[in-house]
DNA sequence: ATTATCATGTAAAAGGTTACATGATTTG
DNA sequence: CAAATCATGTAACCTTTTACATGATAAT
């Protein structure tokens, strides 16, 4: 999947592997995120596959930067990528709650010192949703006034990262007082 | 992390590969799940770590089953990883997210379907968690009564399952009035 | 008759992380 | 003086998925 992801912000403009991963921290890494190292890898396969091309931009002062370009064949797979219905649930998997269902082992301070961690950790993700992203997506649509129309999507998935925190926070905030109650 | 699900559950009886992917199927595929491959895989590789011991049952009219138990190196592995706290945020992946955000390139209608189909499955997930995931924890607490202080545990791993969802829906009928609105 | 359940596994491929390697410029 | 940023990539490893293989019994 990663690859319909970076066919995705390259439909957007021709960009380095490197400007790739900011971009995908600042903006998909809610729900996509990728290392480095696997980004170059997977552009290498792209252009194999003719969905990019690259050329090299020679530059003085800084390392040279290979800049990719979509092909009509990567838009095509694309568009049929981004047509084609997700019909079932994608499983999630999240470390703490696959700890919390065996802490029984553990002693209750333990229990919630590691929710308390959480709960900050996830408080503070819901702040920079609300802060950092809302103005990195505003920033976007000033530089770029043709991506308007993204910018709904972009909200949504903002949207759906701000409202995910609250909800976590919510439900650590009531697991901690149900295993407070159960002393 | 999955030899630690594994361990976990065998922590409480010894099990077979089996009956470990029954068992997280309805338990804890909700934060982590496996294909019945990647079990036995697991299971052989804890074996040779010395973290699990197994013995084959000879069975007349079906398979034979090998069975797994823990061993005292094993516990003391499971002791160790639920002790050490998780200190970062765990990245998620949602496909449908990541189709979302790049969507201004679909017509309106094709979004709002692929949103209202999405919205039925969440739906129905949240149900199972509050009826099924209910109902089978309270089996399995009637079952074996020595696990009932990890039943709190379980509880509230489902409880995030349904909160999950819950808010899944709706932010599904807002994305939905928002696309909408913006005629 | 076909499908589901019980029960084991192997093998190949895909996806993803971590470590390594390089090297100049800029910022603190 | 050290760390961060810019910019590329390779290699080894780990994790996960998908496909294949077997074969009996029980249920629809």
């Amino acid at each position: 999947m990663l690859k319909f992801a970076l066919l995705g912000l390259l439909h957007y403009r021709p960009l380095t592997g490197y400007e790739l991963k900011q971009i995908m921290d600042e903006s998909t890494s809610n729900f996509w995120h990728a290392e480095l190292s696997q980004i170059y890898a997977t552009l290498k396969r792209l252009e194999q596959d003719g969905a990019v091309e690259s050329h090299v931009e020679p530059q003085t002062d800084r390392p040279d930067r290979r800049v990719y370009n979509m092909t009509s064949a990567g838009q095509a797979a694309l568009d049929g990528w981004l047509s084609t219905p997700v019909t079932k649930l994608q499983p999630g998997k999240d470390l703490v709650l696959l700890k919390l269902f065996f802490s029984a082992a553990l002693s209750k301070e333990a229990v919630l010192a590691q929710l308390r961690l959480q709960r900050d950790l996830h408080r503070m993700q819901g702040d920079r949703y609300r802060e950092h992203t809302t103005a990195y997506i505003q920033a976007m649509l000033d530089e770029y006034p043709h991506l308007t129309a993204d910018g709904v999507y972009w909200e949504q998935t903002r949207r759906f990262g701000e409202m995910y925190e609250d909800m976590y926070v919510g439900w650590i905030d009531q697991a901690i007082q149900a295993l407070e109650g159960a002393s």
